[in-house]
DNA sequence: GTCTATAGTTCGATAGAC
DNA sequence: GTCTATCGAACTATAGAC
């Protein structure tokens, strides 16, 4: 009851932000638009940043469901990884359009300073990287691993600079032909890095490194958990045994669960970590746990 | 005396805006920072946003300088197109860091409502559009021309993901060999578009398109001027007798300032095109001229 | 240095439910 | 009578304008 009116209101802010912007869109037009009074939105939310930054987490939550979404029909409908990608730009591109107010950067905008939300920013920010990076992995294979950072790099660049376009009604390709010349685009970029193999611009070192909060472990620690959340939605499409691929499910669990912890115990996480290293798909992501794990003291 | 009180305000007020972003200084600040009070800054300005405005134009004047002045010594180094290529975007690296205030787009700024702001942007934006154009098809050749656009794009959008980085002081890399590497880059891209030949995404039609201000005359105007500008500049490295470069350097000059008038003989105009068609180096840029120019009743 | 406008925030009165 | 949801009105802080 409560919620439903919680809901209902973030529902309306979304909408208004969405159209207006944070800054254009007052708590007085929010709480028009909801018929009821400013005041009473205060019962709900203790701020305006407060609404904005659980408007923001909702709409980003709503991306990575949909996309697992399609991710699974896709792996029904066995599509190879080059269609699987493209299906995911479309997605993307169809996604953000809607939604680009929640997905630009937050640059000289006052909410930027709010605590809460630099971190649910980040944390966002740090999943969408996850995210790409285990895509580009996936398509392209291992053998891209040195530079798959400045892969996911290039591809948010060219991919941005598209939507901007699309925002703009600038394009009349329909977004299923756009994705596809990005993912031809960045076909001949891979290719063309693993023939000239020249030295990567981006490390791990830098990936997740925040301007802003250049040692922030909580978001760290919300990376690293994140990523095993996403090897586990991972593990049903691996070529093993029904009875392997449990067991696989059930370690990455007991992971995440550890590191989870106010104070995993390392020597279990090696453990676990050193098991599931027999399982060549995980192991870049593992790699790359680790050294979110070591860089910090979760 | 007026002129120099108003430039030392515009200096200070440059400074302020890079370090703190538009919002974040106040006229307080700015009138604190030049040691004179509030009211006199408004003897000056009009307002925040035309000082914000006059800022902004100045600051992208001085770049288009340097990169003018940065291309006469590429000429006279005799310098190979991509060698060239690597300069400029190097320079534009380090230009775009000190200056990232003025280079980032301002969507959901208050500034944007702005019409004067608007206009400056927009011919700003034109420029650099043109200006790219140039660039990318001088390096790799008139046969990319069905897809400059498209070539403009995806290094726009490369760069700005790396200058992103490189602004969060998230990369160790010398801006040299970055520049070196978006070079490298867009070589694949470019020679893996002339390979699959697909179809473009953005056309003529689109480069330009202001979502704000669909048919903005006065700005395609300005942007027809502009490409005459960069053309005329180019004149000199043409691989032509003395005289027949001063030549056409005066038929550029005269059709600039044809379009320049309020109302330009049509006529006229026609016959110094194709006078100048003569030149294989311009055709590509004539070709845009005409199209800026009859999309617009000037 | 003062004025004014805007918009986020808070207060306090009112009304209905139990 | 008390409790609580609601809402209009008032408060406050900021910053542009003069």
């Amino acid at each position: 009851m409560e919620d439903s009116k919680k809901g209902k209101v973030l529902d309306v802010a979304m909408d208004l932000f969405r159209k207006k912007g944070y800054a254009s869109a007052s708590m007085q037009d929010i709480a028009e638009a909801c018929g009821m009074a400013k005041a009473s939105i205060y019962k709900l939310f203790e701020s305006k940043e407060a609404l904005f930054t659980e408007a923001f987490v909702s709409c980003h939550r709503t991306l990575l469901e949909k996309a697992a979404e399609l991710d699974r029909s896709s792996r029904l409908l066995g599509l190879s990884p080059e269609e699987k990608l493209r299906r995911r730009i479309e997605f993307q591109l169809h996604y953000s359009v809607e939604n680009h107010l929640f997905m630009i950067d937050f640059k000289d905008l006052p909410i930027k300073e709010n605590d809460d939300f630099r971190l649910a920013w980040q944390k966002k920010k740090n999943g969408m990287l996850t995210w790409y990076r285990e895509m580009m992995l996936e398509v392209f294979g291992e053998r891209i691993e040195p530079y798959c950072w400045d892969v996911v790099a290039i591809y948010r660049g060219i991919f941005n600079i598209y939507l901007s376009f699309v925002i703009q009604k600038a394009v009349s390709t329909p977004l299923s032909e756009l994705a596809a010349f990005i993912v031809d685009r960045m076909n001949a970029v891979v290719q063309d890095l693993l023939r000239q193999s020249p030295r990567p611009i981006i490390t791990d070192t830098v990936a997740y490194v925040n301007a802003l909060n250049p040692s922030d472990d909580l978001a760290r620690r919300e990376t690293a958990l994140e990523l095993l959340r996403t090897m586990e939605l991972g593990v049903p499409s691996l070529g093993l045994p029904e009875a392997a691929r449990e067991e696989i499910a059930e370690v990455v669990g007991l992971l995440r669960a550890e590191i989870a912890k106010d104070e995993p115990k390392d020597a279990l996480v090696r453990v676990l970590v050193s098991y599931l290293e027999a399982v060549p798909e995980l192991r870049s992501g593992l790699r790359q746990l680790l050294w979110l794990y070591s860089n910090s003291p979760m």
